[in-house]
DNA sequence: AAATTATATCGTAATATTGCAATATTAAAA
DNA sequence: TTTTAATATTGCAATATTACGATATAATTT
């Protein structure tokens, strides 16, 4: 055993998961958090920002671009990424809704 | 090593990454879904509802209540698991943070 | 009290993630 | 064309996660 069983779960169920997968981790969250903050999304700059050597950095990268939540597209030797507003989108929408089935709840338990 | 430099992150970068970090399996996703379908949060039908052996969704029960997205109460021999408000509103606040920089930046790249 | 029900914990095998040094690749600059 | 700069890949050690059988715990029912 050890490996997820994603084929006993929904495509929507399991789209979240590799969402909220590739959120969880703190560099990940720096890295768009810093995505964010630049408005030119030129980027060879992230590893400069973070406290983790160049090869993490560019795992951590390239487990954001397999999730889709950001695109990378080449620029020279550089390589400019920029967040998937498509993705967040989806998140979004997902936490939004949960929120107002909550609230329409008002759940009298715990 | 192996185990996340949490220290090199922010308080908030680190919150937000153990709260995505715990939603980054189709199996939360599925014990989230369920806990917002039944309006009585009375929980022991997860393990009838999900297709994992019942330590295994103890264990993600687990996870969920240690990133605080879950709270559990006794309830005699049962226990009452339901949504924690709370986190959920932590993790919608970001996405929509988010969603509001990309509208105003209209980001211009890739 | 014994049996049942609901849940948790332990132990362990399989697999995945994290982090980095060393090295490769690729494009621009000298 | 050598050098430099930016990024990716490989290989590997340390650690974490996933899954579950076996077993423990604790309240409920019989």
């Amino acid at each position: 055993m050890g490996a997820t069983k994603t084929e006993h779960f929904t495509d929507r169920q399991n789209q979240l998961a590799i969402l909220a997968k590739a959120l969880g981790h703190p560099a990940r969250i720096a890295i768009l958090d810093y995505l964010l903050k630049v408005d030119t999304c030129i980027c060879g700059d992230i590893v400069n920002e973070l406290p983790l050597a160049q090869p993490t950095i560019s795992q951590h990268l390239k487990e954001l671009k397999n999730a889709e939540l950001i695109k990378g597209s080449i620029d020279g030797n550089a390589i400019c990424y920029c967040i998937n507003e498509k993705a967040l989108e989806v998140l979004q929408d997902y936490f939004a809704n949960i929120s107002d089935e909550m609230k329409i709840k008002k759940s009298k338990c715990c």
